[in-house]
DNA sequence: TACAATCCTGACCAACCGGTCAACTTGCAT
DNA sequence: ATGCAAGTTGACCGGTTGGTCAGGATTGTA
């Protein structure tokens, strides 16, 4: 995600645009090391704040509280609360296009797509504010990423559902329409990220369990694979 | 939803609490029409712009703006922003609960089932700011409704579970969690509400057209149904 | 040590927002 | 017509929030 660095960094003065001389290298270097670990304290307090509050009802004493900075060095770090935002984004989406690396036209389909649901489920559990995030940025209209979706996105969507017409056609599976098939397992899978107050109250529980997690994706697995006609 | 009245309502003087002669009913007849229409007019507003911007990042203005009244005259009817928003909350569940009826013991699964899918469906179709903005609580921790999810949205579920545990005890479909079957059912439709914009970006459209629900809906059935054992 | 670049921060401000209120109009029974 | 309750509204207020800035502290080099 090339555009995080220049979306974040504020513009100190004169830094990244001045030529340097060969030698200074371990200087950017140690300066490097410093900013970049501003910035990953900042961001990862950044997601767990907008993850529970959204965009609009995070505050940026409520981030710098939690990252233990004043509010200022946030503006030195992020100029802007939306430029914060849009980093926080960026990273959320770089986990999203991961673990369709399994789904090829050699692979086997039981194996490729349980895989990849179980993937998608062990996501939710372990980066579940990400997961807010991105679902947030989604149902107000993904105003900042519409075009991420429209071009990554959409053309990796594409390049997969050519693999999985590809198994329909040999006979592998049934020919469904694959678009509406990764709507589901996304969805599905989210659920338990997204809608947590509403699984644990169903189920009578105060947090997901790891056990209860994987009961539902291996219930998940086996729908999905019987529903498409793979035999598994 | 009988907290409704009393949470929306705003504190008129005497209102509600002071016995009334009973040939004064018409008249309170018509007042009540005055105040459930221009409740309804600002319900229906503020149910737009909360989808939108979410709790937080929607202002009264605005939503005073969008049911063309003063300011003021929203906090006439609704006394905080929390109560209009409560307000908007009630109505939504009260649709949460309904559709379910078809799934009974003497039902047929596949139609049962089926038609439930397809029910929630069109809901998410219809009434999609509804679902964001239930979505967007859900997001947020559900402060407002935990309770409601707890009781009666629990006991529902758990009702029909027993159902559907019957339905595989009989031998008409495999034996599965059926928490965990609804909580697909309802990510798999809502997705279609509330991450619209994703849905839109890798179909390549610009809006959800009736025929590509249509289709979608129909293979989350197949899906379903075939993936639960039961016989279509 | 001297310097420059970067980093850090307390104090401050303008804009916005939820909510209030007093004054006004409308609706309706008598 | 009269009077009162209900409805309406412009103007206003205090608190919060994103963002700024001047100046000090650190770091690393020459």
């Amino acid at each position: 995600m090339p555009a995080t660095e220049s979306l974040a960094r504020a513009d100190t003065p004169r830094a990244g645009d001045v030529p340097r001389a060969p030698d200074s290298r371990n200087v950017m270097r140690r300066k490097e090391h410093i900013r970049s670990a501003a910035e990953a304290d900042i961001l990862a307090a950044a997601e767990t704040v907008f993850a529970r509050a959204g965009f609009s009802g995070a505050t940026m004493a409520e981030i710098a509280e939690a990252a233990g900075l004043p509010k200022a060095n946030l503006h030195y770090y992020f100029r802007t609360k939306a430029a914060l935002y849009r980093a926080v984004l960026d990273h959320t989406l770089s986990l999203w296009l991961a673990e369709t690396d399994g789904i090829r036209i050699d692979a086997d389909p039981a194996l490729a797509l349980g895989n990849y649901i179980r993937a998608k489920m062990r996501l939710t559990a372990t980066h579940r504010d990400a997961s807010r995030v991105f679902a947030n940025e989604m149902l107000h209209g993904a105003p900042h990423i519409g075009k991420y979706l429209r071009t990554e996105l959409k053309a990796l969507v594409d390049e997969k559902s050519r693999v999985i017409d590809h198994w329909a056609r040999k006979g592998l599976m049934d020919a469904i329409d694959a678009r509406h098939l990764f709507f589901t397992i996304w969805a599905a899978t989210q659920t338990y990220a997204d809608f947590q107050p509403q699984v644990c109250a169903v189920l009578g529980k105060t947090r997901l369990s790891r056990a209860e997690l994987e009961r539902a994706t291996e219930q998940l697995v086996r729908m999905v694979l019987r529903g498409s006609g793979i035999r598994g």
